[in-house]
DNA sequence: AAGGAGGGCAACCGCTCATTA
DNA sequence: GTAATGAGCGGTTGCCCTCCT
């Protein structure tokens, strides 16, 4: 059905920014009369505009209530939770969000956090390891001219930048493989692991088991601690725990802001010595929201996101419709295997 | 100092959904 | 049941400012 566009009829309304005499007459008028029809605002409060453009105006800008200025770091989270759960429902986003307008964390989201995402590797639609090729191949010939720049140019500091972007990049690769390794999807390995061997100087398996053709002094503390001999895992710095399973490291509540490069804080997450691959940081079973709505403490998995009754609100609010609550709830109503994603 | 590039943000566009006649 | 209308939402655009060369 649809309907004409707003303000088609009038051609000669105006465009474009407000002016603060535009402004003041939209406030007088919304103060004096109250909030009523759109429609028929305008031409009440002396605008030449159409309603459409006065309630985006009032809303986005001119309520009282709009809190204004840089976005905390509490506010940055709540925005990142809430994005992996209901995906561009900014509306729906700001409303927990009180003073915020859902035009002002689209741009936010648009402009600072989506390319942080990006840039740790996360697929900010999903929020999940970026598996795409063509995120690989980046790393992979990151990786390549590092390695290249290694060997023809010994003394080294020249490529200090290179080397730290190597740095980075495999621990970037390392996060991928390791998430499409626990898939449990043998194409997304396979192709995974032809793509390396055909365009990677190092092995699919030296990377994961750490022999890599990196020579060890090659590498720092931080990479060997990652692929140690013995095969554990070992104590990880914030950003490693977060390079080696991101999803469940955001799942966890992280604070995205907390994986720049300089935090040092430490999280002793991997009990298990057995397994290279990582385990899934751990929330306590009790406190998980899925284990209290489906009261599966004994079989589920360790697995903590957000707090219980910001969860339950949520599902409530959002029938749980997606493919991802669904991904979830039918997880863990059939799986005792560790989380895989 | 000038101008080009890029980022941030306000505003617009076009669509869908809800309501009403 | 259908069409018209109002309101709201998400995506996109374009302007302005800052930074870099």
């Amino acid at each position: 059905m649809g309907r004409s566009p707003c303000c088609a009829e009038d051609a000669n309304l105006k465009k474009g920014p407000w002016t603060p005499e535009e402004d003041q007459k939209l406030v007088d008028y919304i103060n004096k009369n109250g909030l009523g029809s759109w429609r028929t605002l305008p031409k009440l409060a002396g605008l030449n505009r159409c309603g459409k453009s006065c309630r985006l105006r009032w809303t986005n800008y001119l309520r009282p209530d709009i809190k204004r200025g840089k976005f905390s770091e509490e506010e940055e989270r709540v925005i990142i939770n809430l994005h992996s759960v209901l995906g561009n429902k900014w509306s729906r986003i700001a409303t927990h969000l009180p003073g915020r307008t859902d035009n002002e964390i689209k741009n936010f989201w648009n402009t600072h956090i989506r390319k942080k995402l990006l840039n740790m590797g996360i697929d900010p639609h999903t929020h999940k390891p970026r598996t795409d090729l063509d995120h690989l191949l980046n790393l992979s010939q990151l990786l390549c001219a590092a390695q290249l720049g290694n060997l023809m140019n010994p003394w080294d500091t020249v490529f200090k930048l290179q080397a730290d972007a190597a740095q980075l990049a495999k621990a970037q690769l390392l996060q991928n493989l390791m998430q499409i390794m626990n898939t449990n999807k043998p194409a997304n390995v396979e192709s995974a692991a032809g793509f390396l061997g055909s365009q990677n100087p190092y092995s699919l398996e030296g990377l994961l088991n750490g022999t890599s053709t990196l020579s060890a002094k090659e590498q720092t503390p931080q990479t060997q601690n990652i692929q140690n001999s013995a095969g554990a895992i070992p104590q990880a710095s914030s950003e490693y725990q977060a390079a080696e399973d991101p999803w469940a490291y955001f799942q966890s509540g992280v604070n995205y802001e907390s994986l720049d490069m300089n935090n040092q804080s430490f999280s002793n997450s991997f009990e298990q010595t057995e397994n290279p691959l990582p385990k899934l940081v751990s929330g306590s079973p009790e406190t998980s929201p899925i284990n209290q709505m489906e009261n599966k403490t004994d079989t589920a998995p360790d697995f903590s996101i957000y707090d219980y009754e910001a969860w339950e609100k949520l599902i409530m609010e959002d029938e749980a419709d997606s493919s991802y609550w669904k991904e979830i709830l039918d997880f863990t109503s059939s799986s005792s295997s560790p989380i895989s994603w």
